[in-house]
DNA sequence: TCAAAAGTGTTCCTTATACACCCATGT
DNA sequence: ACATGGGTGTATAAGGAACACTTTTGA
């Protein structure tokens, strides 16, 4: 163990590494969905979650990012200002055919209006809502590949810890300003109506925000006030 | 794309893995510690969490055990029932300067009572105290190495998460049974004295147990009534 | 008998929950 | 005017925070 760097190291056979991402938001319609894409290459024609090996020196958040681009279409501009977040590490052996492979399963939180125009654009990619706890796949395909499912119920699981408590944290709205329904609208997305009471959400909601002097209107029904988000959240 | 499997693989350079692991637990002072050792070969000398690369498709968790195993002289049965918890992947490429290296850190709770003997009887082992919010090192060592202090912030942060809500979920007390106040000197570690309310503590925590007809008595003072876990925790 | 530790009672709050009800708009 | 969505008032219950106080032991 006298150890020159390179040596120590070369003694160690290395797993590839790759990095999966759940790309979550709300659809118009107010369900949580998550971003799919067919696969090419490998299991081609089945949905998965878009992910690929990591590449030399390239940081996690990085590759995700990238994967969205080249493998999504997703421009750049449209992450700016996101940042994914690990969730887990996968580390079954056996859990890839293709070999010995970790895999780093990320979160990462984009509002629909950043996905929408992408997804109708490109017949390889479909947001698939989440029911019951899992996604609801296009072509009647059961499952998701490695064991993907599992990535969307622990990113449904960090997200309705996150929502229980605090105003919208992973920014599925966008806009500086926004009602309380329509924050209400994103929080039963992850929520359920399990964890659902509009009269306490909206008290518990608004003393953590800044009312403005703007109001919403527009629709039927009295205007709504709009709010901000405050300083730290 | 066409891929055959080892042809994918191969076409990507790899990083090696590493894993560390913060040792917490509960020193009979009744402070906060974790487990260090003194590094051999790499950064001989320097104390450091327990840590080691990644062998051929071996799994994180019996990669941490093993680590404690073989640097810390913990016998396997010490580990038994205790499962190591991912924290995050470091994944700076400069983080490592023996090359391009991803570490994955855990959090593993021990009872003192597993620990002690084995510290007492290896020099190259200590518990450090933590306070605030970072370890005492011994030997006037300012910081871990790697950035390992974070992974010290970061275990330490999750439990502050738990021990607010549940009764020691990650289990300092080894122990069937157990007075209030044995859990609340457990806590009351974790969370710091400005977290910490005796009276509310014992309310809500006894919410949560089961009480048995057993009582412990010995030093001075009223017997203290004996608590069981109640089945989900 | 007294120090020490365990445990209870009480008061004052804040917040969750669940209703019923009023308000302001577009059509 | 009325349907529609926005918003408040009120009553009840549960729990947090901070006290003072009682209980039961060993020395």
């Amino acid at each position: 163990m006298t150890g020159s760097s390179s040596f120590e190291l070369d003694k160690f056979p290395r797993p590839s590494i790759a990095v999966d991402v759940a790309v979550m938001t709300v659809t118009a319609a107010g369900e949580l969905g998550v971003l799919l894409h067919r696969r090419t290459g490998d299991k081609a024609g089945t949905w998965a979650l878009p992910g690929r090996f990591l590449r030399e020196r390239e940081r996690l958040a990085v590759a995700i990012e990238r994967t969205l681009e080249e493998k999504c279409g997703l421009p750049a501009r449209d992450i700016t200002g996101r940042a994914p977040r690990q969730l887990h590490v996968f580390d079954d052996p056996d859990r890839d055919d293709r070999g010995w492979v970790l895999s780093v399963a990320h979160l990462l939180v984009l509002p629909i209006e950043r996905l929408d125009p992408v997804v109708a654009e490109h017949p390889g990619l479909a947001i698939a809502p989440i029911r019951n706890d899992h996604a609801v796949l296009p072509d009647t395909q059961k499952q998701l590949p490695y064991g993907q499912d599992e990535i969307i119920a622990r990113a449904h699981e960090e997200l309705r810890r996150e929502y229980l408590e605090t105003p919208d944290p992973e920014r599925f709205l966008e806009t500086d300003t926004f009602t309380l329904s329509e924050l209400g609208v994103v929080h039963f997305a992850v929520l359920g109506k399990e964890n659902w009471a509009i009269d306490t959400f909206r008290r518990k909601m608004s003393r953590q925000l800044r009312e403005t002097s703007a109001e919403k209107r527009g629709g039927p029904g009295r205007p709504a006030a709009l709010f901000r988000r405050s300083r730290h959240s």
